[in-house]
DNA sequence: GATGAATGAGTGTTCATTCAT
DNA sequence: TATGAATGAACACTCATTCAT
């Protein structure tokens, strides 16, 4: 049992470090302080303990996502906690968010690969919670007139690059999750100096 | 010379879609319509190919950095043309935009990578531009007083987010590049609607 | 365990019909009955096989030479004795001081390749083995006044040459070794016809 | 023309410090300051050139060996000469003969190689020389009762011995052509000390 | 004479995976 | 659960050699 979470660990880190196909089995058994046969005891393959490790990486992240529905005054302050969870994800599941920057670019050509399942739904998520948070601030009169769907790639893209920010090699600077905040409020809301 | 030229092209398209270590020599060639060893006659080796496509991409986008320099009437109208120049380089290369966000991440655990040189020095440039732009925008008052630092980071975030639109998987939204000036022009102009 | 012994047995001998670098791993692994990555499983490489088969043989002529010290009645008995474990090496261990001489010459360039490492320690030794012998005959009166030094590079040259035999070409003369005994025994003892 | 000498020496010593397999054709023009190419137009390949190697300097130790056949007063003498010749020819050709004793082994095996040929005609020339001289100096009393077959084996083996000196490692020891010469001469003389 | 460009065949080595225990 | 031994397929790379010029 504590040799499967072994595995598991040094496998995330090591495929968040070296991409996928630079990491190697006997390299994950090595650093784990297992055997090589026993990845093929608790998983089919390779693939498998690659996706394994994703999918639980997508299901604490989307979790984290459902607790952003329950009502909050304004728009926008659901937007400024959709971002400052991002800050949260990078901290709490470092291997796992640099993985997918890694890893999964190389796959997303396939269609049926869990990789592109994942960030396909993901997006999705975050293009229909962006939509209606948007949609209904411009009705209000809390948000400029912004154009609708474009804004919403910006918002997503803004994300991501949160996500990514150690690969972007985005340095700790003090107050970054406030400034980024700052920065969409600026932009979005009416009523900013 | 036309064989080195087909390679060189052939092989920026395969590790930006599969990335480096899922790239083979013998994949390149193939597709390239020439023989594995003329691989070697060419570069010393597989390393040695992929950094002289990162070479010169690189060197490609140095130049057109370069290009900003020039007078332009307000400090946002500088901004304004780093943002459209990046959509723009994704247009011209392809291949080698999404190649940075496929095959870099692993290999920038090793300072002495072409990729982490590469990268360090146009972050670097990056950073000494914008905070130029801001610093001057903000003095003038044609921008809001926004903290520098932090602000220059949410900036170039976004830059690298435009770079590699394709791993993010940002439609083509008709209207994005405007819509990115747009965000920005709202969030850093004093008199913006 | 079986497979491994196959493995160095093969090797040995097909080191020595064609030197290291004219043994292809390939041919090694097809003669032994195995598969190539076998000797990837017990070695570390080519290099590391070729090392633990000239390791072993040099471990078992030194345990042989180490026989030699007990006492003996004459100073020549003692050399004697060390010519004719010479040629009984030859017989128990063909492939291996075929070996030595057929793929160490190219070598020994490198001071810190294994065969150059062997050859200079088994040499000191004789040379230490031959000297004391030679000193001690010629101040009891049992061998003729000859130069020390030269005397013993001489008599380690034509041990060589024993160990060499099949390169040298050296038919099988009946009576050989007997023969290479007296040759020596009339060049240096004193009271011979 | 001065470029094939280069090629034909660079190529000499390269065969004799790496051996046949370890010795490349691009090391070969490298080191000679040529191109790979040139090789081929000026033999029909890398088993021609190392042949062509092989041959001249055979046929040089053939034509020194010739000259030994002039009288001399004694059968001593003429062993005593032979023996000096070889300790010239190492001095004269370094490389050539250390090429012998590097890349010829492995190429042994083949009966039609022209190492072989050319050690085999050697071989059977220094037989005769010594037989010869071994058999009248017996007859006339010169020499001791030898065993003559294996006698002959015995100096033969010595003076392979000798050309192989680097080979086998033996230092420049002072005196050591007249030590070996004062060493058959005890062994073979009637009346020596 | 001489070379830049190119290649078919093979080199040592590593890979993810399997199997008997 | 766990492993030592083993493998088929592929890997990056090198070789001697050729050919058009």
């Amino acid at each position: 049992m504590k040799k499967k979470e072994a595995l598991v660990r040094t496998a995330a880190r090591l495929f968040a470090e070296r991409g996928y196909e630079g990491t190697t089995t006997a390299g994950i058994a090595r650093e784990a302080g297992v055997t090589e046969p026993l990845i093929y005891y608790h998983f089919t393959g390779k693939e498998d303990l690659f996706n394994y490790i994703l999918e639980r990486a997508a299901e604490t992240y989307s979790e984290r996502l459902e607790t952003l529905k329950a009502d909050t005054r304004t728009q926008f302050e659901k937007i400024a906690k959709l971002i400052r969870l991002h800050f949260h994800i990078v901290e709490e599941m470092p291997h796992e968010t640099y993985l997918i920057a890694s890893a999964c670019p190389a796959r997303l050509s396939d269609p049926d690969s869990v990789c592109t399942r994942t960030v396909t739904s993901q997006r999705a998520w975050l293009k229909d919670f962006l939509s209606r948070c948007l949609k209904a601030g411009i009705r209000s009169g809390e948000f400029k007139k912004v154009p609708l769907e474009a804004t919403v790639i910006v918002l997503i893209a803004l994300l991501n690059a949160v996500l990514r920010q150690r690969v972007l090699g985005l340095e700790d600077v003090a107050g970054l999750p406030a400034a980024t905040v700052e920065f969409c409020r600026r932009s979005l809301l009416k009523n900013s100096a």
